[in-house]
DNA sequence: TCTGGGGTCCTAGGACCC
DNA sequence: TCTGGGGTCCTAGGACCC
């Protein structure tokens, strides 16, 4: 979906369109009072003026979404608030309301759905389809399938999005960048050479930035370099299996299926405090927040009926290094309580002298509640009577 | 006044088992 | 100058993605 959070804030605020505008930042910045005061009909009326605006910005925010025009003055996802109200002061600033983007996620997906149901959840504003035995997936290339997509999500949503028509999910992704916003584009295998091997290496979903500056200190940068290396060669600077993929990817080549269906890993939530916590001297306030994460974590099970059996805290210092803690129980659980009292241990094992950013918690080891054996019967499969090692060698 | 929150997957070492 | 060769599970950290 392009600019998915900016754009669902468009339809709400129209008047906004083709203004620097970047959603993101933990408090909501609009004025409360005057939006809850309108109702939805009214909020196209707001004065642009109204709004408010980055260099007001207060907080550790960063940027989720950012529309076109706020993208041209050099701001983007994941850059912090306060870094980007450096680069454009005036840029509209909206906090995301994660229930509308859930609803629209929700709406986008079930339009594609209905036309191709063979579909990958990749996040909240992101899909792969299989085009390959939908009536009409193979005409023209794919793009009379694609084209079909973006009427009906456009329709039922008022959104438009990019899509990447490929032989494999891996070029797909990379052929989705290609014509954004509201664009198509369709690579052949033929295209390797031509549309791919000029990329940048960072271009392959799964080389991240530190990859990248490895490959880039071996004084490879684009796709085409990293294809011309000996496989060898790849494995020998970045392990099998990196090496190994490394090579497939530059030459396109992925097998991987889209995936309809998938069990959750593993559950979380975690915070960065609005200002810096010590253990000792903000004890009451970290055992409150560490204490509500706790139950948000299981009211998150509970309700998508998930138990675990391995729980985990996270804590960031104010140097911004990170640390993780975990243990694993002998029974698995969705209960606040158990969750707070084994996260509590995995924190007495840590050093709590430097002062902290953020704290998480975590489940994981997750399994269906209704897969998990009652606590009567844990283990109570009979076992056989171990049998002594040399007994089994003669 | 840098740097969110929710995820997945991989690696590597150690414990433990047969 | 001895001390194998599988396996699985657990833990911590880190890369990467949306």
């Amino acid at each position: 979906m392009d600019a998915f959070f900016a754009s669902i804030e468009l339809l709400r605020y129209p008047q906004l369109k083709g203004l620097p505008v970047v959603i993101g930042g933990g408090r909501r910045r609009v004025d409360d009072a005057l939006l809850q005061a309108q109702d939805e009909r009214a909020l196209r009326f707001i004065p642009v003026d109204d709004f408010p605006r980055l260099k007001d910005y207060v907080g550790r925010g960063v940027i989720t979404t950012a529309t076109y025009a706020a993208r041209q003055f050099g701001v983007g996802s994941a850059m912090g608030m306060m870094k980007a109200a450096k680069l454009c002061p005036d840029a509209i600033v909206l906090p995301v309301d994660f229930d509308e983007v859930r609803k629209y996620s929700r709406a986008f997906k079930e339009a594609i759905r209905e036309v191709a149901p063979l579909v990958e959840d990749r996040g909240i504003d992101e899909v792969y389809i299989d085009f390959t035995d939908v009536p009409g997936g193979q005409r023209d290339g794919g793009r009379s399938l694609a084209r079909l997509l973006q009427r009906s999500i456009l329709e039922k949503t008022g959104l438009t999005c990019s899509i990447g028509v490929a032989p494999n999910k891996l070029i797909a992704k990379m052929a989705s960048e290609f014509n954004k916003p509201n664009g198509i584009s369709i690579v052949q295998e033929t295209d390797l050479q031509s549309m791919i091997w000029p990329l940048a290496c960072r271009k392959i979903n799964g080389i991240g930035p530190k990859s990248d500056a490895k490959l880039a200190a071996l004084n490879i940068h684009t796709i085409g370099e990293m294809a011309a290396q000996e496989i060898g060669w790849l494995i020998d600077h970045f392990g099998q299996a990196t090496g190994a993929w490394m090579h497939d990817a530059a030459w396109g080549r992925d097998t991987r299926p889209v995936v309809t269906e998938s069990e959750p890993v593993s559950m979380s939530r975690e915070t960065t405090f609005e200002r810096d916590l010590h253990a000792v001297r903000d004890k009451a306030e970290l055992g409150a927040v560490f204490t509500r994460l706790c139950e948000k974590v299981a009211e998150d099970l509970q309700r998508k009926g998930y138990v675990g059996k391995t729980i985990g805290i996270k804590l960031r210092y104010d140097n911004f290094q990170s640390v993780t803690r975990e243990q694993t129980l002998t029974h698995y659980t969705a209960d606040a309580t158990t969750i707070r009292q084994t996260a509590g241990l995995a924190l007495k094992r840590v050093p709590l002298t430097q002062k902290l950013r953020l704290l998480g918690v975590r489940v994981g080891a997750l399994l269906k509640a209704e897969d998990a054996t009652l606590p009567a019967s844990t283990g109570q499969v009979a076992e056989e009577p171990a049998q002594p090692f040399m007994d089994q060698l003669f």
